[in-house]
DNA sequence: CGGTGTTATGTAATAATATGACATCAAGCA
DNA sequence: TGCTTGATGTCATATTATTACATAACACCG
């Protein structure tokens, strides 16, 4: 098979599992949330997100807000917070933070885990969310 | 003199001295929202800033947007990413870039260079500003 | 001195992002 | 059945940020 490429419908499937794994129910409305993200590949804003759920316009913030509030819980995508965007995460990182690179140009995102990163915690501080995000020209953009 | 907490006005003295190195000006309305940010001593929201600019409510968001845009550039305040705040610098960064450590309890802000991050970044990705965030509970906090 | 360009600020309007509150619905189960 | 719980629908509103254009301040040059 090797490492190519995992379509959607894969990473849906891992996503189910994962769910059911930990007692999350994916419903059908967040499933096709993280479809969504999948598809776009990079950082989606809220709304966009919003329109494409329902291009008539009928749907709602809360709905989804709540949707992606779920999805980032349960650790299938990530708030990208300089961008107040939103994007899919198929690997589970497990304690590891992800570790994005932004370009500023054309605005693809390039995603790893950040393996132990060097420990400056204050004495007692207990983390529960670390955010790590590179801004800058990915090497396409640079050379252009 | 000892290390102990330097005052703010020294603080905005340094600002001053600092943006005359880079021949940038620190008018009187740029100092002011400094000086803001330094006296609450951690992150205050845009409008929070408005609001104590002119308690009359006749400042207008761009007013300070500018400043908090001027400021950040010149390396003398930070935006939080994911409280949407701001926070004064005092200590010139070189290009190290700043850890913070945030309560999500008590709101209360640990600053600090993060020196030598493991280097990760994609080939001939050209790095241009980093956000490293973590939010959690303080010692006081996890104790309580 | 007057004109001209540049940077900073003022002001009005509005866009973009996000939440609160309450109603409804569907599934599981006592 | 009726109750409880979790999910979603819906309306209203709060919060955060930008666009666009007007004015002011000030240096520079003729």
């Amino acid at each position: 098979m090797g490492h190519a490429h995992t379509s959607t419908e894969t990473k849906l499937a891992k996503a189910d599992a994962l769910c059911a794994d930990k007692g999350l129910s994916l419903t059908p409305l967040r499933k096709r949330v993280l479809e969504l993200l999948l598809e776009s590949g990079g950082p989606v804003k809220a709304y966009d997100l919003l329109a494409a759920l329902k291009p008539d316009g009928s749907a709602q913030p809360p709905t989804i807000y709540r949707a992606l509030d779920f999805l980032t819980q349960a650790g299938l995508a990530h708030r990208v917070e300089a961008l107040n965007a939103y994007m899919a995460c198929v690997h589970g990182h497990g304690d590891e933070i992800a570790e994005l690179f932004i370009c500023e140009n054309c605005g693809t995102v390039r995603e790893q885990h950040a393996p132990a990163l060097p420990d400056h915690t204050p004495e007692g501080f207990q983390i529960s969310r670390s955010v790590l995000e590179h801004y800058g020209r990915c090497a396409q953009c640079s050379n252009a």
